[in-house]
DNA sequence: ACTGTAACAGTCTAAATAGACTAAACGCGC
DNA sequence: GCGCGTTTAGTCTATTTAGACTGTTACAGT
């Protein structure tokens, strides 16, 4: 039972995936997850499973056949139609022209910042900062060695992208708490 | 039937905005319409209805009465526990604690902004910078008038991280422009 | 050679969500 | 004082999704 809508967001991960090679789901999730945390993160394998068979009713992909090792279940390789990659380039030029507001659970978390006062937020907050150093740090060496190993900068774009947004949190949480330390930024007494 | 697990941002809000004070869905729905687009976003109504009703079963909220306008629809008015407000302290605290990788439909894109050409990575990317520096205007308007009003700094801090954050991503695809026009980003020869 | 664990590939189902639907009452124009 | 669009408040259902389940094969240790 595919779905109708199809306006999520590991559709176009799964059309850009299969621009590169024809594959199926349960490969496209192995080098989904080896890409990148964040895209894994978001997809479980019903989902997907799901999704490439929407996809395909909707004619932006096409059986390329099955495929069997040994007496493993068979695998469907799926293979990008002309009309998948259309519809590629439109998503693509869409998501990218249009700014949506997200809505991450930091964001919904620090709107109620005040209820842990302000020793609480600070040592909170302290602690998002070191680990959000430490991941950046690991991050920062996985792009370094994937350019020495002479990746095109292109390929490792999005991993810039993240790491610069995560350096300005970083930035931001430090001022957070040098406020709350200084006083500028104070708890009103309701 | 309400939900078992309650692993979503919406309850984060609804535990939130009854800390202020007790409020029956319909409303609070309209509330955070008001404060925020972003927040309002991600909640539609059967699901507010739905949380609300699965929160109550876990004992964080109660029942405070029925209120009825007119001949309207009743409407049932929830209050904080004691319990809602320690879950609400916990599941504050975890998440600013824990950095989560987030993964938004622009990050899922620019992985695949190859498949653009140099061209149009241009043209889209500049047209989401500009949609950027339009929407931060206008926050930054918002926020302007918030504090001149007299709104606590603590009560707009979300605010503040939102634009930050919009800041970091403007000046990031700025430079990528700048980086393909230049050169310094280039498509390689497949 | 034999057992236990991990990887492979996919299906199935219960829970969660988006969004349509209901239905009364307000208010604005005329 | 009469229609007509909006706002109020909530329910209901058809999709969607997360995550458990199935059964097979590789492989490591003993």
């Amino acid at each position: 039972m595919p779905r109708r809508t199809l306006d999520n967001p590991i559709v176009l991960a799964v059309l850009g995936l299969l621009l590169e090679q024809a594959s199926h789901p349960y490969q496209m999730l192995a080098e989904l997850r080896q890409r990148s945390d964040s895209h894994a993160a978001a997809i479980t394998r019903g989902t997907l499973y799901n999704t490439v068979a929407a996809i395909n009713e909707a004619g932006w992909v096409a059986v390329q056949g099955q495929q069997r090792a040994g007496n493993r279940p068979e695998r469907t390789v799926y293979a990008l139609t002309d009309a998948g990659r259309e519809e590629l380039v439109r998503r693509l030029d869409d998501q990218i022209r249009n700014p949506e507001r997200e809505f991450t659970r930091f964001l919904g978390a620090v709107t109620y910042l005040g209820a842990l006062g302000p020793d609480g937020a600070v040592e909170a907050l302290t602690e998002r900062a070191q680990r959000l150093r430490q991941r950046t740090a690991a991050d920062e060496e996985r792009l370094a060695s994937a350019r020495s190993a002479g990746a095109p900068r292109l390929y490792v774009i999005e991993a810039e992208y993240a790491l610069c947004l995560a350096r300005a949190e970083t930035a931001w949480i430090d001022s957070v708490i040098d406020d709350i330390r200084t006083g500028a930024l104070t708890w009103p007494t309701t």
